[in-house]
DNA sequence: TATGTATTGTCTCACTTTATGACAATAATC
DNA sequence: GATTATTGTCATAAAGTGAGACAATACATA
C-alpha cells in the first residue's frame, strides 16, 4: 500500500481480527499500537483486488504471528456510516511519515469484516508490522481504549466465541495438541468467565467421545499425575 | 444506478438476502427471475456511499415485500475470488436494455454480505423490481438453480437459521401475531426438517415463559379448540 | 522407608430435565 | 346422544446434571 494510489485494494472494505490466546490462566487478545500516535487497534488490513477475503485475513494473521493454519472465522461485518475515523488514519500515516495524498483512499468510509482467531499462545511470536510500534497480548478484561469501533468488535467476538465454545468445540485451538483435563476446563472457564464443576465437566467431556487418552503427564508435583488428552481425528 | 458511472455506491460490495416465509406447511424463500434471461437470483443490491449496510438491506427488502420492521440478520460475507459472474450481469443488463458501458462497475468482482429475513407469509405481496420479471416463493427443498453462488448462500442461511431457531426464538417472525401451539410446532418442524414430539414441545415452550395465552380458536373442526398464543412483550 | 499432601479418576445419590405413553376434555359431526 | 379428532395435562420411565465422597497416586518430607 506504500506510496501508491489505491489500485491494489478493494476500496471501502477492510478486515479486522480479534486474535485470542490462552496462557493457562486468562484469555488474551493481540492488540497493536501505532507509531507515535498512542492509538491502539486490532490487527487488520485490506483485501487485494485479486485476493479472496480468506487469503487476505490469513496473510495478515500470518504476518503478525508467524502462524499458518490458524483457526479463524468471520463473525460479522460492521457497516455503520459513522464507524470510520479519517482523523485517526491521518495520525497513523503522519506518525509513519507516509504520504497523505497518495493514501487518500484510506480516509474514506470503510466497512470491515470482523474475524476471530484462536491460537496456541505458546507458539506465537507476535511481530509488529511496519506501521506499528508494538503488538502485544492484553487480558480480555483489560483491553485498552481502541480506535474506531474496535472495542465493539472485541465485545462481539467474545460473545460469538462464548456461544460457539460448547457446541463447536473450537476451544481446542487454544491448547497445545496434548493437554490435561484441567487445562481444557480452564479454557472453558476463561472463555465463559465462570467456574465449572470438575466432576461434571470431566464426565461430560468424556461422554462426548471426542477425546483420546494418552500417557500420563508427570509434572513433578506431589499428587496423582493426570492423563494427557488430544482431540480425536 | 440507472445510466450513471458508479458514483453512488460502494464498489465491489453487495448484499443478498434469503427471505424466509412459512405457509403453514413448508418453509419457503423468495426468488426473483430477471427479464429475458432465465436467470434466477436472490433479492440483493448495493450499498450507497452515504448509507449504512443495515439501511441498504432494509430498503431492498421493503421495496420487494412492502414490509417494514422485518426481522433480519447478516450471517456471512462471501468473498471468494471467483464468485462473481460478469457474463450473467451483462445478460441481465442486456435483457433490460441497460447501457453496458455506464454500468461497467457492475462487472467487477463483488463480495456480498449474506442476510436472512423472516417474514409473515400472509402479509407479503412480493413485487418484482424494475430489472425482474417475477418474484415468487419457492419451497426450500425445491429451489431452482440460482446465478453465481446464490445456492450456496441459501444453504448457509438455512444452516444458520437451524442453529438459531432454538436459542434465539426467531421463529416467531414467521407467524402471525396470534398462533396455536400446533402452528408454532410446525414452524420448528419445517425449519429443522424433523418431527417433534407434541407433548415435549408444548411443555418446553410453556416452561420457557415466553408465551401469552389468549382466547381459544374455534376453527369449526370436530375436536377440542386450541388456545391461541402470542409471544410476550 | 514410612507418612503426609495435593490432585486426579471414578462412583454415589439426589435432583432436574426429557421421552413416551395414557387419558380425560371438548368442539363439531352424525 | 354417540362418534371423531385433537387438545391440555398428567404419570412413569429414562437420561442428564449437581454436589459430594473416596480411594489412588506422584511426589515431598521426615
Amino acid at each position: 500500500m506504500k506510496g501508491s494510489k489505491n489500485t491494489n485494494y478493494i476500496p471501502n472494505l477492510s478486515y479486522d481480527c480479534v486474535i485470542f490466546g490462552f496462557n493457562g490462566k486468562t484469555l488474551k487478545i493481540l492488540i497493536l499500537e501505532y507509531h507515535n500516535t498512542g492509538l491502539f487497534a486490532l490487527p487488520g488490513g485490506f483485501i487485494k483486488k485479486n485476493q479472496s477475503l480468506k487469503d487476505a485475513v490469513n496473510k495478515g494473521v500470518e504476518d503478525r504471528t508467524g502462524l499458518t493454519n490458524v483457526f479463524m472465522d468471520q463473525f460479522q461485518i460492521f457497516g455503520k456510516l459513522d464507524r470510520s475515523d479519517p482523523a485517526a488514519t491521518r495520525r497513523i500515516l503522519d506518525g509513519n511519515n507516509e504520504d497523505l495524498e497518495k493514501n487518500e483512499w484510506m480516509m474514506e468510509r470503510f466497512l470491515t469484516v470482523g474475524h476471530y482467531a484462536l491460537i496456541n499462545y505458546e507458539e506465537v511470536d507476535p511481530k509488529p508490522d511496519h506501521l506499528s510500534d508494538s503488538i502485544g497480548w492484553y487480558d480480555i478484561d483489560n483491553v485498552p481504549q481502541l480506535m474506531m469501533d474496535h472495542n465493539e468488535i472485541v465485545e462481539k467476538a467474545l460473545e460469538v466465541l462464548r456461544n460457539n465454545i460448547s457446541e463447536k468445540l473450537i476451544g481446542m485451538n487454544l491448547l497445545p495438541p496434548k493437554f490435561t483435563m484441567k487445562q481444557l476446563q480452564q479454557v472453558f472457564e476463561a472463555i465463559l468467565d465462570q467456574k465449572l464443576r470438575r466432576t461434571s465437566f470431566q464426565r461430560k467431556m468424556l461422554s462426548m467421545d471426542i477425546l483420546e487418552r494418552h500417557e500420563k503427564l508427570f509434572e513433578g508435583k506431589a499428587h496423582k499425575a493426570p492423563f494427557l488428552y488430544s482431540f480425536k481425528q
